[in-house]
DNA sequence: ACCTGAACACCGTTCAAGT
DNA sequence: ACCTGAACACCGTTCAAGT
């Protein structure tokens, strides 16, 4: 079945997104790209914020199924892989990793619930190599979010520019997750 | 003296910045508040974007001041002072934190001026720091790098309500920067 | 050099009306 | 229940003109 009328919706403003940013995502755009009239979106969302963070909630879910692929791997290296595999889709992606983290006016229960089931798949995957030895102890919940910080400072950074770029000094995300792995491991 | 037209522009859009966001910025307001016609912007400024790299370069360099107070600490506890002030300023200016770190449509000189200055000041701590023995060795720039990133991290996390916020895992950038500082000692 | 007022194209949102 | 077309208020930007 083709999609509903809110898919395409969903599907034409990630694109607009993608091209040209949240500003890019006009009503009136996707109303056209979806072959509906421009104010057809609020049938289906109560503004142009809750049709972003509709987009947001579909990327975050995504992105929470690509954590259970990296729990296939040994408990050893699984959290250093899907730290890279954040690193990556953020810097592919960066206005949905932008608008992900962006800041809602109000806040959109879908969005909250697949922010939620991400990080706890994350918390599973630090747990795991904390019990293989290859992480230091502590509550799980405190050590995943000191790893997922750095790896999303360091991406965020790196977008902005604000990541030494040239010169003796230069270190990309996934080389500050290396460091960061190298410190925890020897502690 | 009293403040000049452009000072005059920068301060309204900072004043409007804090009150409701980048798009609560519009520069007939900017011009109300400045006393000036809402295109006389426009003299001084490309266009909006422009007002508000200003407005972030500003921002910027009161950062880089702020950094060089926490240079008259004790080089074993002034890198970990600068960041709780990092986090405390972002906390208590979100706004100012996303526009600063917002990603730019076109580069200004002058915000990328104030952003290497207060990096580079960051770095004059962690050398320190490092020949304090208070820090781990290997490249100065690298390390700064980790320590900014988590704490930018752990900021921005906070801020769209990404760090789990209540249960026995909570945790708030102060205490996940305490924590690196735990981690990078045992190494 | 700096500023103004009018004008243009565009956008989010609302509303009355249609099926 | 879902959609349309007209309309409203607002905004960034441009332009001709003023001092």
């Amino acid at each position: 079945m083709r999609p509903s009328t809110r898919e395409a919706l969903v599907g034409a403003a990630a694109e607009l997104l993608d091209e040209g940013g949240p500003e890019a995502v006009t009503l009136r755009e996707v109303g056209r790209r979806s072959g509906v009239s421009h104010n057809a979106p609020y049938k289906h969302f109560a503004d142009k914020e809750a049709l972003l963070a509709a987009v947001a909630a579909q990327e975050l879910g995504r992105r929470a199924s690509s954590l259970a692929a990296a729990a296939e791997q040994p408990p050893d290296e699984a959290v250093r892989t899907a730290m890279h595999g954040y690193v990556a889709w953020a810097l592919e992606n960066p206005r949905r990793f932008k608008l992900v983290y962006g800041t809602w006016r109000t806040g959109s229960p879908e969005l909250a619930t697949a922010a939620d089931s991400a990080r706890s798949r994350l918390v599973g995957l630090v747990t795991a190599a904390q019990n293989a030895g290859a992480l230091p102890g502590g509550d799980p919940e405190r050590l995943t979010a000191l790893i997922l910080a750095l790896a999303h400072g360091a991406v965020d950074l790196a977008l902005s520019g604000h990541l030494a770029r040239d010169g003796k000094g230069r270190a990309d995300p996934d080389d500050l997750i290396d460091d960061l792995f190298g410190h925890l491991a020897k502690g």
